[in-house]
DNA sequence: AGTGTTATTGCAACCGATCTCAGCAACCGA
DNA sequence: TCGGTTGCTGAGATCGGTTGCAATAACACT
């Protein structure tokens, strides 16, 4: 096929490469039959400008990185799914950017989207964010992260409201006739798994019962240690609040391992609403985050960010999704 | 920051523009001294080569994108680590594109990847790859499937061998007993869920028994039905094989939502591999995938095809992974 | 010394768009 | 009828690189 620029198009309509141009991306500034015309033209000639050769000229891009730890956690995933979503609903090109966690490679990550004139970025981030870091990057200012920071309001964020989120679960649980509820922290050393475990510390204490935190690890094994510290207590809790629920399935299945059934013997609830949740065995009872809303704020934070420089600090409210690992205390 | 290109790193080193260039880009062009002073230089300065503008004007880039259907399936997503990974050790920047199984969207990013010039793409397609369609594109001839293709030598591909993996399960249920043996399809309609569904009708009957195929579905719900399907039966086999890891999650928790256990009262064998089966309850036994060779190797068969030419078609060996969710049939 | 390589570097066109500026025609009011 | 707008289009520079070709210098050989 022969190569298509805007200037054979330009040809073939008789009008200057200028026109055509404009015809495509400034359409009021062409008279419109001219404007109609060239589009026939083009269509007949199969043509698409060249995202390339308008982002160099335009200095800006329509593609938006999403950076994420680890998309093989089903978190990110779902994330970086709705987040595709919204943003060709947008007209964006969403690239996602894996890091392993390695910050070395998150910077890589951002030059890479600077050069390539993204408009701006996206971060899940799997530690407490660096907004200083961030601002080494031009776009710094135009990043958008899912996660709370701390002592800057410069960068907009999405959230869900922790505490509330606790509260969903405590309550659940409370009302089931739990009394003794245990904890075992999440994957992410984020400020959020930080303030789940803080709610849970705090309302437990409010409740007059004494917190049991069985793990407070950070990585992919804090479920099973979590479960084999409750195994070995004495006088174990009746449930068992996971800060997500990839630490939920691991709880479960240490316990299912040593023989310990969900619910029966220990109810267990988690704290995404993951999809996966719903054909996990037994079904997660979670406390489910909007990940669908935050994929699409994320995008509208930034793209407000970017039209009148307003910085906002979204929190969305969780909501509990009772399913079937969670039932009355055994006894 | 002061805008960086390659002309003011020209004048800050005293040479010409075109010198720049071939410093970064055919270094063995350049004297040794003004390439080292010219990479000072540009050190210094912070510089880096748009990748835009160079992908313009050689046309060709070094982004390539990777066509999944569905990035919340942890096959694709574990996938989607391995290329990211294998692709940045040889310099790619791999770009995730989630079609979400609408074709049209796969269409949308090929013409995409196009205009951007990617060199080559990486097809993970959920349903039978229509090669014609493939070819309709500028690089048709430049995508490696992860799958089997028919009738269609010229596009290159990677499998693993699928008879050879329900072989696998059959001979490890069978060792531990178990003669009935059922089976649930996949979720992907591809060559390779056929193949696997055609292996295991194929050995059963070699054997001398009767296939028992539970559901024979290529959604989401083959699982659930299948289990249903399973419990309705007055005969049921005593051992279940899913056609993947999902699958035979979806099974596993349909069948203990109606009390029935795993191992104890079924085994459940699933085919994938996939990380979270470790954490599933009961760990799941499975028939292992080797993703991150699948990733590795899929990048290299199209650089191979991008010299010479060559189109090869690669078949991985699976491998047994014995958890928890098989064990000698009740009684 | 004269001539034929070979290694380096500069020149300038080019990739495929955008955008400012200028030109031109039609239209308006006085 | 004439200066002033307004609407539309063409020219040409520009974005940040690459690359074929020409120019120059250095070196080898007869």
């Amino acid at each position: 096929m022969p190569d298509l620029s805007i200037d054979v198009v330009a040809k073939a309509a008789g009008v200057h490469r200028s026109t055509v141009s404009r015809a495509f991306s400034r359409p009021e500034a062409v008279k419109s039959e001219t404007r109609e015309h060239i589009l026939k033209v083009a269509e007949g000639l199969g043509y698409t400008m060249s995202p390339l050769a308008q982002a160099l000229r335009r200095k800006t891009s329509n593609i938006i990185p999403l950076i994420v730890p680890d998309i093989t956690n089903p978190f990110f995933a779902e994330l970086a799914k709705t987040m595709t979503q919204a943003a060709d609903e947008r007209g964006y090109q969403l690239m996602l950017c894996v890091t392993n966690g390695d910050p070395a490679k998150s910077d890589g990550y951002f030059t890479a989207m600077q050069a390539m004139y993204a408009p701006f970025g996206i971060v899940a981030p799997s530690t407490k964010v660096d907004t200083e870091a961030l601002k080494r990057f031009a776009f710094g200012h135009k990043v958008v992260v899912i996660d709370r920071v701390e002592g800057d309001d410069s960068v907009p964020t999405v959230t869900v409201d922790s505490r509330k989120g606790i509260m969903l679960a405590l309550d659940h649980l409370h009302s089931l006739g739990h009394t003794s509820i245990g904890y075992v922290s999440g994957i992410a050393g984020t400020h959020t798994a930080q303030d789940r475990m803080d709610a849970y510390l705090e309302l437990t204490a409010q409740s007059g019962s004494t917190p049991v935190v069985l793990d407070s690890g950070s990585d992919l094994d804090a479920g099973t240690r979590g479960a084999e510290h409750f195994l070995e207590m004495d006088n174990p809790p009746t449930a068992i609040i996971a800060a997500n629920d990839m630490v939920a399935f691991a709880v479960i299945s240490a316990l299912g391992r040593s023989g310990l059934r969900v619910p029966e013997d220990v109810s267990v609830i988690g704290f995404d609403g993951l999809a996966l949740g719903a054909r996990f065995n037994p079904p997660l009872t979670t406390v489910r985050q909007p990940i669908a809303d935050m994929g699409h704020i994320a995008i509208e934070l930034a793209e407000k960010q970017n039209v009148d420089g307003s910085v906002d600090h979204i929190v969305l409210e969780p909501e509990l999704l009772v399913r079937g690992s969670t039932s009355e205390p055994r006894k």
